[in-house]
DNA sequence: TATATTTGCAACCAATTGGTTTCATAAAAT
DNA sequence: ATTTTATGAAACCAATTGGTTGCAAATATA
């Protein structure tokens, strides 16, 4: 069964989810009030967020608190990396684009 | 259909196929070439980059040549900003546990 | 003109996904 | 001691996924 980052942020609940441990430790019925769906389907959600480590837990008495391995979070950060070399480079392309423009008009 | 960023790149050859369209425009044959599965399988990833608007297309003849909108990946990026401020701020580190010593004495 | 190349699309298929309901277990509350 | 609460796991299900093969259309080449 194929558990990575990327898989774990495809689904918008586990994002939503993410977002809200990123704050705070939280139990899964804590969470399941903030969704429109089961305890157990978020239970579910948070099974994948630990089997691939974005997530740990904190047991305390029945309670379990899960929390954002945030660390983790760089995996994709990781990854955009080569991406943002080229988004900060494209405005000087096309500033080039728009000087040779201007150029050919001053000609 | 959902379609969007995050489900776009769940999948490991479309992040591949990102990866090489982000350096140079590709026909899907040029692409297929590189992976293990057959041109029509790049097809259907390079419809589903379409339809998120992670590519453009640029016809030339009978080929098409696939670019990445590499503007479109800031969208990963900004929802990534929310959680490079904790763990650039070592938040995730004491103040969880404080958030999580705070989570108690809140019963 | 006839043939080869490049491509997208439809039909099909097995595996995976995200949800449900039901159940068992352990801890807290009564 | 009994009941309530919190949780994970299993069985099931419809929808989606990522792959396949077999077209048809359009462009290039002989």
């Amino acid at each position: 069964m194929r558990r990575d980052v990327f898989q774990a942020i495809a689904d918008p609940t586990r994002r939503a989810i993410i977002g809200l441990i990123a704050l705070q430790a939280m139990t899964p019925n804590a969470l399941a009030e903030r969704f429109d769906t089961s305890r157990q389907a978020v239970s579910k959600h948070l099974r994948i967020l630990t089997e691939c480590q974005l997530v740990k837990q904190e047991v305390r008495g029945r309670e379990i608190y899960y929390q954002l391995e945030v660390g983790k979070m760089k995996e994709i950060d990781k990854w955009l990396e080569q991406f943002r070399k080229i988004w900060e480079n494209r405005f000087s392309e096309l500033d080039n684009v728009l000087l040779t423009l201007k150029n050919r008009e001053n000609e």
